[in-house]
Parts: structure tokens; sequence; C-alpha cells
DNA sequence: AATCCATGTGAGGTTTCCTTACATGGTCGT
DNA sequence: ACGACCATGTAAGGAAACCTCACATGGATT
């Protein structure tokens, strides 16, 4: 939904996010560096970032304190992106799908209108 | 709830702001001035906002492109605090009747636990 | 001991933001 | 019509925050 555009609105500067996951500058850059994460840039080349970001940094640094090293989150990050490609093939299907039976059923009930009688002033 | 909290985090610069509400700086500069949103500030003195300023802001915007004007914006804003902390202080309240109703409660189930035998280990 | 990895640190430069002060174009009362 | 006020524009000068690049460092690995 809607929440998902808010989500991904890069609206916040770099000293906000450090004090929201307690990374430094230094490592916030590094893994952006690895491409873990791909803040948004201002005109003036300043780094905004998402909620998202937030969230993704908050598992980098969970899974560095459990002993993971940058070559095993990377690894895990492109699993992740992967199924979360496939699940969005499947919506797409599923959208298409739905796409599809709606205007069966609109090409119906155009037939059934004309049938019943003069509805044409209401296609359009 | 938690969702009050980060409602009313700091987190967004003025670039932002003046992004996500169309005003300019001068603008917004200028409604604080007049009281109307108190932003933070960081250790260099720069504002930081928060998503209720932003709700604020937008409010703020809608009154005088229908033409009222400053004073009159406050009066409105001056109200709806005024009619907040009334709410406020009937939330205390309840909280207060609340509370005491349960230790009400409590003392009876001390009272009982004793007639009804050895319950002290509970009692910390 | 040599290497590598994740991070610290410093320099030098640019962007963003700050305050202050003055300018400006409507609107309003007289 | 005129001066006053209100909301906003604009410019200057300075400080804070951020940028990249480069080198340093300590712990783990080989």
């Amino acid at each position: 939904m809607g929440s998902e555009i808010r989500r991904s609105m890069p609206v916040l500067p770099i000293s906000i996010v450090m004090q929201l996951t307690d990374l430094t500058a230094r490592q916030i850059r590094y893994y952006e560096e690895h491409n873990l994460i791909q803040p948004h840039r201002t005109e003036g080349n300043r780094r905004m970032f998402s909620l998202n970001d937030i969230d993704v940094l908050l598992e980098i640094k969970e899974m560095l304190e459990r002993g993971t090293n940058m070559a095993g989150i990377k690894k895990v990050f492109e699993r992740k992106k992967q199924l979360a490609s496939e699940q969005q093939e499947i919506s797409d299907r599923d959208l298409r799908r739905i796409m599809r039976e709606e205007m069966r059923q609109a090409r119906n009930m155009q037939k059934t209108s004309i049938r019943q009688g003069n509805f044409s002033r209401f296609n359009q």
C-alpha cells in the first residue's frame, strides 16, 4: 500500500541514521560501498536514507555482531532479493490473471446490457 | 502507543520538510517564529522536524490558502492545545481511578490469601 | 610474519543551514 | 489614494554537516 511508499521515501540524513542504528558514518558508507544499501542522493550529493534502509542496516549490524562477515551478509541479501523478485513475479502473474478475469466479466456485462436494453449512456 | 513516539521523533531536515509540504524555508521559519511549531535543534543548531510537525505545517498551509491569517491560525491551534490538555486531564483522572481500583482489589486479594492460607511466597 | 577485513581518523573541499536585515507586493482602514 | 501591516522573498556572511580520498590500526586467518 501507501505505507510501502512512505517506508521507501529517502528523508533521513546520515546523522539521524547514525543515531537510529548506532552505527558510525564510516560503517554506513562502507556497507553502501558493498551495495547492501543504495541511499538516494540530493542534488548536492548528500545521502538520504529511507526507513527501509534503516531496517537493512539494523539487520547488517545484527549479523556482524553474530560473527557473520561481509561476504556472508551479501549472500543472505542476494538470496532475499531473489526470493522477493520471485514473489513479485508471482504477484504479476496473479495481477494479470485478475485483470483478464475482470475484463471477461466486463465484456459479459456489456453483452448483457445490450441484450437487456439501451444502456449506452453509461459507456461514456 | 509507540507510533506516537515515532511520529514525534525529530528526524527530518528542513530541506525534506520543504519537499513534503511544498513550503519555503522562509515560511517554515516564520511559522516557528510564531510558535506554531517547535522543531528540535541539533547540537549544531540545525532544525529537525517530526512527522507531527509536517501535519501541523500542512494544516497551516491549508488555512492560509483558505484566507485565514496568522492571528486566526494561532487561535485555532491554541484552542486545539487546550482541548488536548483537557482530554489529557481526563485521562489522568481515569488513570488514577483505575489505579485506585486495582490497588483496592490487590488489598482484597491479599486479605483473602491470608485467610485462605500461606501464599507469602508470591509476595516477591 | 604477512595478509586481509572492518573500522578509525584526518585533511581539504562543498553543500546545507543558520541568523540578520532589508525589500516587496497585497490588503486594509482612514 | 496613502500609509501601515502582513506574509514572504532575497542576499550576505558564517558555521555545521557532509562528501571523497587516503592512510592507519587492531584482530583474525593463513
